[in-house]
DNA sequence: ATGTAC
């Protein structure tokens, strides 16, 4: 380790090497706690909470290797947003602090082999069209109508494709084929199931989005060729969670854990990590329910594809299969998940807690469909509504450096009343349509303001620290055609 | 993120 140091307002950072910086074990401490990103990043997290929130998940039970925060990283409930903790799956705990309120809160690349030319001078239809036909905004809105919530909780995506609303295909090309098997509908509360019934195929509010893009660069023609993607072809990228049937999920376990393992509670630093020890009936019953909130929030996003797919055709006359919009992959940004990974020589299985961040399973993982067990996970990662995303693919250093994880967004910069009062909705969207050819549509004009572009970090920054520590390697850039939100 | 609050 060398002698430099980055002061972080009450924490110093210890550098380890290149955009790798550590907060040495101490106190209660169980590990060291390990953040990614270089000085330009760390200085955005210098005056908020993430680091705080960093250091207490180090006293989890079962904790391995290191508390890490990815470049992304902001604070969060109890867990920063961009963190990632793997915990013993036998003698450690699950947290559902650490996994978040939006479970399974995601994103899904759609392919096109429509071109930017084909589809310029139908923005505004084509932007129509989706708004008209993708519910949005808080509260009520579906695809399906009173839903047969118990079903999708069990079967994911294998419902939807049953009963039309996808093939075979999107399945393959779904993080985990598009089922958590280990969902137990029975631990998931009426009310939670309640919420769910008629929010199935939502986008809901916040920063989630359907978004059409045009692929604007390809930086390794090599895997760019496998994932199909290449200069200027138009893709559909759609962002969205599990709505309030996840966030009931969540907070119906916070405070059942919180009651029942008062006393391991009372070891943490913050009320907000609740965990439940593995083993315990909680924690069995909250997995089932969080891999049931996983299921539904999968349904979502194929029910929005379904919609999407259906508006293509109209505005462009012709079947979604000869304009190729295949799925690219679905990849989850927040979840808990049991896998298996070998720390100090031995295998273990851990639950891996991933909050904003994003699985990065390089080649070779056997979780990885055929599609692309030979060249890596395809990674999707948003940035804001003015500056386009990244396709990225899981790198060779990812199970060494981050339990096979990296980065899933941009990451906030401010909170969503300072955007408030930075920001005007209209004014936004104005400069973004003339300065920038990008069109928008929203519910509402508040969650444009909190959303404006300026409010979120550099995705360029974020994505060269990835790619720079081999964890998820840039494929391609994307860059924002029209967007539609809550 | 969220029927934006117990």
């Amino acid at each position: 380790m060398t002698e430099k140091t980055f002061d972080a307002g009450d924490f110093t950072l210890e550098h380890v090497r290149e955009h790798v910086w550590e907060l040495p074990q101490e106190g209660d401490m169980r590990v060291p706690a390990r953040v990614l990103a270089n000085e330009a990043l760390l200085e955005q997290i210098s005056d908020d909470k993430t680091l705080e929130q960093l250091r207490n998940t180090t006293h989890l039970p079962g904790i391995q290797e290191y508390a890490i925060c990815m470049p992304d990283g902001h604070q969060g409930y109890g867990f920063p947003v961009g963190g990632v903790a793997a915990l013993d799956a036998e003698d450690g705990c699950i947290s559902p602090g650490a996994v978040g309120y939006d479970i399974n809160c995601g994103v899904r690349m759609v392919k096109t082999n429509l071109t930017y030319d084909d589809i310029q001078g139908n923005e505004e239809e084509l932007l129509n069209s989706l708004f008209a036909n993708v519910p949005t905004g808080l509260g009520g809105g579906a695809v399906v109508d009173n839903a047969p919530v118990e079903e999708i909780l069990d079967r994911g995506v294998e419902w939807a494709v049953e009963a039309g609303y996808g093939v075979e295909a999107d399945l393959a090309h779904c993080e985990d084929e598009g089922v958590r098997p280990e969902a137990d509908p029975q631990t998931v509360s009426q009310k939670a199931k309640d919420r769910g019934r008629n929010q199935a195929g939502s986008l809901g509010s916040g920063n989630h989005f359907l978004e059409v893009q045009r692929v604007t660069d390809i930086y390794r023609d090599d895997v760019a060729a496998e994932f199909g993607l290449r200069e200027d072809q138009i893709v559909v990228l759609i962002h969205c969670g599990s709505r309030g049937l996840g966030h009931q999920v969540c907070t119906d376990y916070l405070r059942d854990i919180e009651q029942t393992h008062e006393g391991l509670l009372n070891q943490l630093p913050s009320k907000e990590l609740a965990a439940a020890p593995a083993g315990s009936q909680l924690a069995e019953d909250y997995y089932g329910a969080m891999c049931a909130a996983i299921n539904f929030a999968w349904t979502n996003r194929q029910l929005i594809t379904h919609q999407t797919r259906q508006v293509f055709e109209r505005v462009f006359d012709r079947s979604w299969e000869e304009m190729g919009m295949e799925l690219l992959y679905d990849v989850s940004h927040n979840i808990a998940k049991k896998e298996v990974h070998t720390v100090d020589g031995e295998d273990n299985e851990l639950f891996v807690h991933r909050k904003g961040a994003t699985r990065a399973f390089p080649a070779g993982r056997p979780e990885l469909p055929p599609a692309y067990r030979e060249v890596g996970q395809p990674v999707i990662i948003p940035g804001s509504m003015g500056a386009g995303s990244y396709v990225l693919r899981g790198g060779e250093h990812s199970l060494e450096e981050t339990f096979g994880s990296t980065a899933h967004g941009a990451g906030r910069l401010m909170s969503r009343t300072q955007a408030k009062n930075e920001y005007w909705g209209e004014d936004v969207m104005d400069d973004l349509r003339e300065d920038n050819q990008i069109y928008v549509k929203a519910e509402s004009g508040a969650t444009v303001a909190e959303e404006a572009p300026g409010v979120y970090k550099d995705v360029d920054d974020v994505v060269s620290v990835s790619d720079a520590l081999g964890i998820g390697d840039t494929v391609a850039r994307t860059y924002p055609v029209c967007n539609i939100k809550g």
